[in-house]
RNA sequence: GGGCCAGUAGCUCAGUUGGUUAGAGCGUCCGCCUGAUAAGCGGGAGGUCAGAGGUUCAAGUCCUCUUUGGCCCA
């Protein structure tokens, strides 16, 4: 109890830590909280699943810092926080990883190694980091049960995810549409995006304007023909309609007797200039449902989207008006183009395969014709037949296959779909209700993601994934079934290997005749996987094996009181768990109306979202602000960052170092700084108290002083110490580390540690009296024991180890609750203290402007608080510490407003700006000009009547703010309402006082060269000129007992100091004094 | 190309509902203190609040545009 810890922390904090850390293992905290809290109200958090698969960044230490503080904090108010730890084992990331091990690329070679293999290699990689992930989680003190993770890729946790899906597949949301995804045509396979990237090439190709003459058109449309432009001629067979901007107006232009239609900024760059003219104008959204000439007659193709009609005009504002004519060709080889297709029942027909090659003659262009291959012929055809406007080449940057050169094309796959948009309402309607930080997030980004929301594409044509649990017949496509359980596919017939495993490639090979009634055929699965996002948002089900387990305690743990993740999860994970939360709790009425489900109660999952509340956390980005990446080599290793500051620097400057969703730069020095600033101040102010706790034999058990009977100053910061904790609570509660915080920091560094302990140490050596020194243990006692509590979710290593100190109790802080004690809190107490922290600063700038040290007593303080009558509570309790912090021999409080103080009225802005409106400025210029008088009269409650642009305006005592000016006479200072004046005029007695205080100081500074403890007691012997000597007679006792010299001071005579052990010191006014000390004892006294 | 966010001192960041001295820490210069001492404290200098326009008696704060950077999506 009471060991000074701070010289160890400082000097090795990651030892110190580890030691900390060995500690709660060994005590196993976490499970220590939720047992103390058995009972307690639960609140609920759900930990974002991190992919295993890469290293852990200084990124993911910032958003484990802030669930870990805002846990820690609800932990201590009383709350129990379970943690369950969870891992996101399946997608692409890892297929990516395991290709690179392997020394393959692509699905075709993925294929060849054989699925299951290459699935066993992904099962075993995906925890290749687990171990380091581990590690620096534990290392920053990111408390979570690590011992019992879920893990997506687990045969329960799939089982979950297939039950989610069959209901929506139940409720008819599931179902199998088209996806346009890039392709080549060559190896005949999809890429992913990340693929598509690698491949970026320049490339030539035909630049085209094609008309489509409208039918049967209106008015002045009426023989008009619209004007596209396209690069690829080769989807032109395919065409299906063209699209317009809504809100774009088009004009009508005659060029060579005939009428076209397209943007006028666009028409010289197809007409030339001088060959057309324009004749009117038509909005985007009149020519919607216009239909038009086909460009080409053809028979054959493949249908992939059923539709009721086709070449017409359809309208969406993904037109633009940069390249082209401000109108768009759509063929089903565009994302944008599918996606209307499917909105307004477009019929579309491919003409080029998924191999890439024409599927039908056509326009002269032969069945088999390599896609790009027909753009020159496709061009000449439509040329010939006057629909070619213009052609010209145009080289532009094309994704062409990484591994084979090939450009790739568009083409739309079978794909499933949740369809989303059927709740979307829904969604946006409970997004309201979760409490975003910051809200603009919530409000802007997800929102207008919500708004927007299209159906989610479930379906990834992949290998290492939770697979759809979608079987097909055979014989007729439209025959399938979702299922919801393994139980379900073996009452199917579907039979299960031992040790069976749901992953591809075993699960591909389960087939069971279908059991739809009156049908007949083999049911094979889909061979695709789903989205991995799903996976996640499933977790709050998922990590328990909902429905088929822990029935009761989901409803328990649902929804989450908070989660908390980078804001690059606004689409990922935000979005997964809010969609299946309120696909699955309200609507899905089916699975909830009869409270059972496979005969068994099933109680119901609260309606709503999956979380109530969401804080967002912006990237890392390096010292520069650029951001972190393996090829720059700007990484930052959290390992070598936490060994060299430790945790808890790393975890104070991400909570403080500006808005938790801002990306913020790392910057080292920084978390050196917070180290030595707040850190090292806090455990050097628990030092102190240790250090004297220890030499006075001060006992936390004794009776402590009640509040009335201690100092005013003991009164302010036990008072300022609440408030403190107030605004902690706040902060912590709206999800704002920083206003958490920030008044922490006020509290600890400035008023703690600079003013509170500094102007009382020499009670706690007992120089003030008995009385004074109990009364300030008991109170930097009290503060550092609720301090600490405070910082315990903000620091955990240090808040604990100082913790165990103060209170010589092995029951860490973290399971004590945070301190609140509004009845503490004295508002007038702590706004007195304000005018004397200001009076303070004032004496020291004067001080030093003046070149008079603080060591040189000066006789008398003056203060002028201008709105002290406005305090409840008198700044003049606290006049001692003003003696001895500015060296005066006496303060004289200034009443009123005497003559040798120049003062100056200001407006009060805010309270007149809205009275006075437009004669705001001209009133601000008549209350800067008002005399003395006028002035005190409304200074003293009085109301004055000004003139205010011929109409009479009413003044009162708030509507002018008082500054005083400087006073005559003596060297003054103003800071506000707060004007102090310090005579500086050095009587002969000052002037002694300050040798005496000079000798004093050179004694100690001695004394600490020499070696000598600060309690050592000293034998002294001096000599020096004739100040020196008067100095000494008239305070050597004053000296003696400040330098703890039993025995006086011994004067010598000259001839003396010429010995060994006399050392000369030079004394401002070219003093000198000779000094020679040794330690005290009876022998040499 | 679209959506969202940000740009305040040399650096990292605060800045409440618009209100007249725009703050803090670090760095820098100068100084102080010494019974927390391999610490600590203070003072000074340093800002046309990214740029332009607008609303208002009053704009760092509200609106529009431009520009730079970040995140996500095409």
């Amino acid at each position: 109890m009471f060991e000074p810890r701070s010289r160890a922390y400082l000097s090795s904090p990651d030892a110190f830590e580890k030691e900390v850390l060995a500690a709660w293992k060994k005590a196993n905290i976490l499970q220590q909280t939720l047992e103390a809290r058995a009972d307690a109200e639960p609140f609920v958090f759900y930990e974002g699943p991190p992919t295993a698969n890469g290293r852990p960044g200084i990124h993911h230490v910032l958003s484990r810092t802030l669930k870990d503080s805002v846990c820690r904090f609800q932990t201590m108010r009383g709350k129990r926080v379970m943690r369950k730890a969870g891992w996101d084992t399946h997608g692409l990331p890892v297929e990516l990883e395991v290709e690179k091990q392997l020394g393959i690329s692509g699905k075709p070679e993925i294929e060849k190694h054989g699925i299951g293999p290459f699935n066993e290699k992904c099962r075993h990689s995906v925890f290749t980091y687990k171990e380091e992930w581990e590690q620096v989680s534990d290392r920053i003190g990111y408390m979570l049960d690590y011992a019992d993770p879920y893990v997506t890729f687990h045969k329960d946790y799939v089982e979950s995810v297939w039950f989610l899906l069959s209901r929506f597949a139940k409720n008819d949301l599931l179902y199998r549409g088209s996806k346009v995804l890039p392709w080549c045509g060559r190896c005949g396979t999809g890429l992913s995006s990340h693929e598509v990237s690698q491949g970026y090439a320049d490339i030539d190709d035909p630049s085209v304007w094609i008309s489509f003459p409208l039918q049967n058109a209106p008015g002045d449309l009426a023989g008009a023909a619209l004007v596209a432009w396209t690069t690829t001629p080769w989807t032109l067979p395919s065409n299906m309609g063209v699209c317009v901007h809504p809100e774009f107006e088009y004009a009508i232009v005659e060029n060579d007797g005939k009428r076209f239609i397209l943007l006028q900024s666009k028409a010289e760059g197809v007409f030339g200039e001088g060959n057309f003219e324009v004749v009117g104008t038509v909005t985007g959204k009149d020519l919607a449902g216009l239909s038009y000439e086909p460009l080409f007659q053809w028979e054959g193709g493949t249908v992939v989207q059923e539709g009721d009609k086709v070449h017409v005009v359809v309208v969406d504002d993904f037109v633009s008006d940069g390249d082209g004519t401000g109108m768009v060709h759509m063929a089903p080889y565009g994302a944008d183009d599918f996606r209307i297709a499917q909105r307004d029942g477009l019929i579309a027909t491919l003409a080029v395969g998924s191999e890439g090659r024409f599927l039908v003659d056509l326009a002269g262009v032969e069945a088999g014709t390599f896609f790009r291959d027909a753009n020159k012929t496709l061009a000449r055809d439509l040329k010939e037949r006057g629909r070619l406007l213009k052609i010209n080449q145009y080289r532009h940057s094309y994704p062409h296959c990484w591994r084979c050169d090939t450009p790739l094309l568009y083409f739309p796959s079978p794909a499933w779909f949740l369809r989303t948009t059927s709740f979307k309402e829904k969604m946006e309607a409970q997004n309201a209700k979760v409490k975003w930080s910051p809200p603009e997030i919530g409000e802007g980004r997800f929102g207008e993601w919500l708004s927007n929301n299209i159906d989610w594409a479930l379906s990834r044509d992949r290998y290492w994934g939770t697979p759809l649990p979608v079987w097909v017949n055979e014989e007729d496509p439209e025959d399938w079934i979702c299922l919801e359980s393994y139980a379900e596919l073996e009452s199917l017939g579907g039979e299960q290997g031992e040790n069976f495993d749901p992953h591809r490639p075993e699960v591909d090979d389960i087939t069971f005749e279908t059991p739809t009634p009156g049908k007949t055929g083999t049911m094979r699965r889909v061979p695709q996987v789903i989205d991995c996002w799903f996976d996640s948002g499933a977790m709050p089900y998922a990590q328990h094996h909902w429905p088929f387990e822990n029935r009761e305690f989901v409803a328990e743990q649902f929804p989450a009181d908070f989660i908390c993740e980078g804001i690059d999860q606004t689409r990922g994970w935000f979005y997964s768990l809010h969609a299946i939360a309120i696909f699955l709790t309200q609507m899905d009425e089916d699975l909830w109306k009869s409270g059972e489900l496979w005969g068994e109660p099933l109680p119901r999952l609260e309606a709503g979202g999956a979380y109530r509340s969401v804080m967002v956390n912006g990237m890392i980005l390096d010292k520069s602000g650029v951001k972190m990446s393996k090829r720059l080599g700007n990484i930052v290793n959290p390992a070598e960052a936490i060994a060299e500051h430790g945790a808890d620097a790393i975890r104070w400057s991400f909570l403080t170092g500006g808005a938790a969703h801002l990306s913020r730069r790392y910057d080292d020095s920084g978390v050196s700084e917070a180290r030595r600033r707040v850190l090292g101040t806090l455990s050097a102010s628990y030092d102190f108290f240790a250090l004297y706790a220890r030499t006075e034999n001060w006992d936390p058990s004794t009776e402590r002083p009640a509040l009335g009977d201690r100092e005013a100053i003991d009164r302010w910061i036990l008072s300022r110490c609440a408030e403190a904790g107030q605004e902690s609570i706040q902060g912590w509660e709206d999800l704002l580390p920083n206003n958490a915080i920030r008044p922490l920091e006020r509290f600890l560094v400035d008023e703690l540690s600079n003013w509170y302990i500094r102007r009382c140490r020499r009670r706690f050596w007992g120089a003030e009296g008995e009385a004074s020194q109990a009364a300030a243990f008991a109170t930097l006692f009290e503060v550092l024991h609720a301090s600490l509590r405070m910082m315990a979710p903000i620091t955990p290593f240090l808040a604990d180890a100082l913790w165990k100190e103060l209170t010589g109790s092995e029951e860490s802080v973290h399971l004590q609750l945070f301190p609140e004690t509004p009845e503490s809190i004295d508002k007038p107490i702590s706004e007195a203290m304000d005018p004397i922290l200001r009076a303070a600063s004032l004496g020291r700038a004067v001080r030093e402007r003046v070149q008079i040290r603080v060591r040189q007593p000066l006789g008398k303080l003056v203060v002028h608080i201008s709105n002290e009558k406005a305090l409840s509570v008198s700044p003049r309790a606290y006049e001692d510490a003003l003696v001895q912090e500015l060296n005066v021999k006496q303060v004289e409080w200034i009443d009123g407003t005497p003559d040798f103080l120049e003062v100056e009225a200001k407006a009060n802005f805010k309270s007149l700006g809205k009275r006075a409106g437009k004669n705001m400025k001209a009133l601000a210029s008549t209350i800067a000009n008002m005399d003395r008088e006028t002035v005190f009269k409304l200074q003293g409650g009085g109301t004055v009547e000004v003139d205010l642009a011929g109409e009479p305006f009413l003044l009162e005592g708030d509507d002018i703010l008082l500054q005083t000016q400087s006073a005559e006479g003596m060297e003054a200072a103003t800071d506000g309402y707060v004007t102090i004046g310090l005579v500086t005029e050095l009587t002969p007695e000052l002037e002694c006082e300050g040798i005496a205080r000079e000798i004093l100081n050179r004694l100690q500074t001695q004394r600490k060269e020499t070696g000598l403890e600060v309690s050592d007691r000293i034998r002294v012997r001096l000599h020096g000129d004739a100040p020196v000597r008067a100095a000494m007679e008239k305070h050597g006792a004053w000296i003696a007992k400040e330098a703890l010299a039993p025995d006086g001071l011994h004067w010598v005579e000259a001839a003396v100091v010429t010995a060994d052990g006399f050392q000369l010191w030079e004394l401002p006014g070219n003093h000198h004094l000779q000094v020679a000390l040794e330690k005290f004892s009876l022998k040499n006294a």
